[in-house]
RNA sequence: GGCUGGAUGGCCUAGUUUGGUAAGGCUCCAGGUUCGGGACUUGGAAAUCGAGUGUUCAAAUCACUCUCCAGCCA
């Protein structure tokens, strides 16, 4: 069996490039870097990471809206530490073709400015709360050099909430639905992640405090795949964001905001594939079924014909399935559909044919089973559940073979000289200095605390020596 | 931000040292034989060589400027 993609444990990079370039998920060829196109396959994941969380959107009354692509440059300069955090990095439009503009407008790098613009008009009373609303939208942001497709974008597809409520209680409510609806998801999308609450340096610009989901890939570093922030009042006041409450006073709306991003795509295919190509999980494939005919000569009629009644009960369940009776060899087709990550293959050969009875193969683990035609819908079914379990399972796997707990600087300094690092726990005495130690040293982030845990000190600071205040989690970061 | 490479049919690459008819593989198209793990064969299509300027009888090749891409480092 020679290999068709390359190796992903040995040069994990070089493999994503070329799975997501064959699987035609992203192609980059666009003249603009950071700048790609989503090809279908890579969008119809996207379309179904849109579905799964708009039934969770819709579920927890937030309400869909869109807001404009170009931004006043002036709302972005009015909350000062939002200002510093994202302006290196916004688009500017000054021009329209020859002429220049009276006033510049952004490309938004986020929407916090604009909507919160409209909110404060929106908002006048208690009754008038909470008010959540979401967009899908895309955002622009020229801040790198260092692109690539999917994990790190100039222009990239998110789904952005923002909250606004009556009391600091509430926003803190709000922090736990929102991350409720993050790690549903996650866990729909088969993904291994951690919660942890970043330190003060590395909160959003503008927000009280951040909690971010960070997912381990193989290659030992790790990718932040969604954020949640409360905001407090520190928008609100620069936006004027006032209502009466019930008394008759007046407050300042307590607000939060969270997103993610098609990251995720990346972390579902860096987390899952293999050397073959990508494993989907069954949910989020665009294709869930491919049947391949095997056709002999002289016996190509029959195969035909059963492959097309299959073809017709399986899409009449409901199962996204495509049969594909083109010119191509039948082992061609069979790398073809593993390197798209088809969860299901169905081989109808004249032996099957015979029997009555179909030959099912996994994309998980290569498993061949033989079925007979009327159990067909009934196993598929089946076997969405099991590889959806198996690779929830995998992503379990991972996230513990990730995690080292370590005391001293020798021992995560030997960690981050090996391959594949991953997350180390260790403690932390707080202070700045000591993070940037291990970013300049190990070109690692403390990622932060566990969130909703307090995690008990076992150690000191292993940078300062001093005592330690916090557990926390460091890596390499996309 | 710094350094180092690179840009030639849809894709990958040769050709640049020493200026002179742009070559090969893959893909694609047509035909024939095939099909239970990327088949074989015959024929065909497809490139103003990243952009601009200069040198020259002549530039993919030399010089200068620019753009974009990749990798490594900060």
């Amino acid at each position: 069996m020679s290999v068709f993609t390359k190796k992903k444990d040995e040069q994990f990079m070089a493999w994503y490039l070329d799975v997501i370039r064959r699987a035609e998920i992203v192609d980059t060829r666009t003249g603009v870097k950071g700048a790609n196109v989503l090809m279908s396959n890579g969008y119809e994941i996207w379309k179904r990471m849109q579905n799964i969380l708009d039934e969770k959107f819709y579920g927890t009354n937030h309400k869909t809206m869109i807001f404009p692509l170009l931004i006043p440059e002036k709302f972005l300069m009015m909350e000062k530490e939002h200002f510093a955090g994202f302006v290196p990095e916004v688009a500017l439009v000054t021009h329209a073709g020859e002429k220049k503009l009276e006033e510049n407008y952004a490309l938004r790098p986020t929407s916090e400015t604009i909507m919160y613009h409209l909110y404060s008009q929106w908002i006048r009373s208690y009754t008038d709360l909470p008010l959540k609303v979401n967009q899908w939208c895309n955002i622009i942001r020229i801040d790198t050099k260092d692109t690539r497709p999917l994990l790190r974008d100039r222009e990239f597809y998110w789904t952005e909430a923002h909250t606004c409520h009556e009391t600091a209680e509430e926003a803190e409510e709000q922090v736990k639905e929102s991350m409720w609806i993050y790690s549903t998801f996650f866990d729909e999308c088969c993904l291994p992640y951690l919660v942890l609450k970043r330190p003060k340096h590395d909160t959003f610009p503008g927000a009280e405090y951040s909690v971010a989901y960070d997912c381990p890939l193989p290659d030992g570093k790790s990718l932040q795949i969604g954020t949640t922030h409360n905001l407090a009042q520190g928008f609100s006041k620069v936006f004027k964001i006032k209502f009466q409450k019930a008394d008759g006073k007046h407050d300042f709306a307590y607000q939060t905001c969270y997103g993610l991003s098609t990251r995720v795509i990346a972390a579902v295919i860096g987390v899952h594939g293999d050397d073959r190509g990508l494993i989907l999980p069954p949910y989020l494939a665009p294709t869930q079924v491919a049947i391949i005919p095997i056709i002999f000569k002289s016996k190509e009629e029959k195969v035909q014909k059963i492959s097309k009644e299959l073809y017709e009960k399986i899409k009449l369940s409901g199962i996204r399935v495509i049969l594909d009776d083109g010119p191509k060899t039948s082992g061609w087709k069979f790398n073809e559909y593993e390197l798209r990550g088809v969860p299901i293959r169905i081989e109808v050969g004249p032996r099957d044919v015979e029997k009555g009875s179909v030959v099912i193969v996994r994309r998980d683990t290569k498993e061949k089973i033989e079925v007979k035609n009327e159990d067909m819908i009934e196993e598929i079914q089946k076997l969405f559940k099991a590889i959806t379990i198996e690779l929830k399972q995998r992503a379990k796997a991972l996230l513990k073979k990730s995690v080292s707990t370590l005391e001293t600087l020798e021992e995560i300094e030997e960690k981050f000289s090996t391959k594949k690092p991953g997350f180390i726990r260790t403690n932390w005495c707080g202070n700045k200095k000591c993070a940037e130690y291990v970013k300049e040293n190990f070109r690692a982030n403390i990622l932060g605390t566990k969130y909703g845990e307090v995690e008990q000190v076992f150690g000191d600071c292993p940078v300062c020596g001093e005592k330690a205040k916090h557990v926390v989690y460091l890596s390499r970061t996309y």
